[in-house]
DNA sequence: GTGGCAGTACTCGGATAACCTTTGTCCGAGTCTAAACGG
DNA sequence: CCGTTTAGACTCGGACAAAGGTTATCCGAGTACTGCCAC
């Protein structure tokens, strides 16, 4: 799984954080993190192409949440960053080789080892799902969002 | 996540339909899928290392399952193929940028974020554990097994 | 005829290239600010 | 002094290279079979 998720769930933190007071551009994100602005500039427009974030161009624009945390969930941001499509990919592999001599009715089911695969992640999903932003703001250390603000006001000196 | 995966379940599946009566060569199990034959013996060789399969050199020779069905996990296929190290992987970065002056004590917990992505991930490796090769030969249908075997006996002609 | 032996063919194992996804970067379109100018 | 205009600078958005990982391949080490030879 790439670096960019746990971006993109910092990132998607700190904005709720500052209380959408006003739009966050990306540097002042990436300054936030240290990371390399213009990459995460790249993976910030795919949380915008998923409707999470809304972003706001020219001066004095910057990214938001486009809905309260409560609404955004874990896997809302994983789905975004990641693709939507399963991480297990069948290829129907039982119907070549010795498949091919398999009467047709045979592959009316589905593949059992597709069908495990998907069970797996499905409850993979389920969890991610269960989880919201509010969930972690929840759980996050009590100075944090107040140093995040301070820094990000510092930031604009 | 890898075809690799796909191809050593599949392959898992047939030695077990074999009934173990001889070493399987990679040649024999590629055709039975028509899968290219040395890269298929590149990923059979990482089931030897974790021990789900070994391995008898020689003419005759070949890969058998180490186990019963019984006693073998998707888990154990899925964590040989793709590696055993977690796919979300925190690397800290809220300890960067507006992190640095946070005080110490405040990192003894672990990042929330991360917490929430080991318990989703923890529910996808149980789910996967909880699956054994013998649940996969009940589900399968019925021909399947004996059709295996009838192409496998013919391969030898 | 039978036991031993060497040759041969076939197998796994690891080291070696090609392709592709991911990572990282750049420039153009659009927008708000702010200063300058005229009334 | 105030409204308008115009230049500027900063932002996002998508198109463009570089790197690491996965996919695919080749050659070497080892083993069992087979035919041959000696006894």
């Amino acid at each position: 799984m790439g670096e960019g998720v746990e971006w993109g769930l910092h990132c998607c933190l700190v904005l709720a954080w500052l209380d959408d007071e006003a739009p966050v551009s990306t540097g002042r994100l990436a300054a936030l993190f240290e990371l390399p602005p213009v990459y995460l500039k790249k993976r910030l427009q795919a949380l915008v192409r998923a409707g999470i974030l809304t972003s706001t161009p020219g001066v004095q624009g910057g990214f938001r949440l486009a809905r309260p945390p409560e609404k955004i969930t874990l896997m809302d941001v994983v789905a975004a960053v990641e693709g939507r499509d399963e991480a297990f990919r069948c290829t129907e592999i039982r119907r070549q080789g010795a498949g091919v001599e398999a009467p047709a009715g045979e592959f009316a089911r589905p593949c059992g080892i597709a069908t495990a695969m998907r069970r797996a992640e499905l409850a993979w999903r389920r969890e991610l799902a269960a989880q919201t932003l509010a969930d972690l703001i929840a759980d996050a250390p009590a100075g944090a969002p107040r140093r995040a603000r301070r820094f990000y006001e510092r930031l604009g000196s």
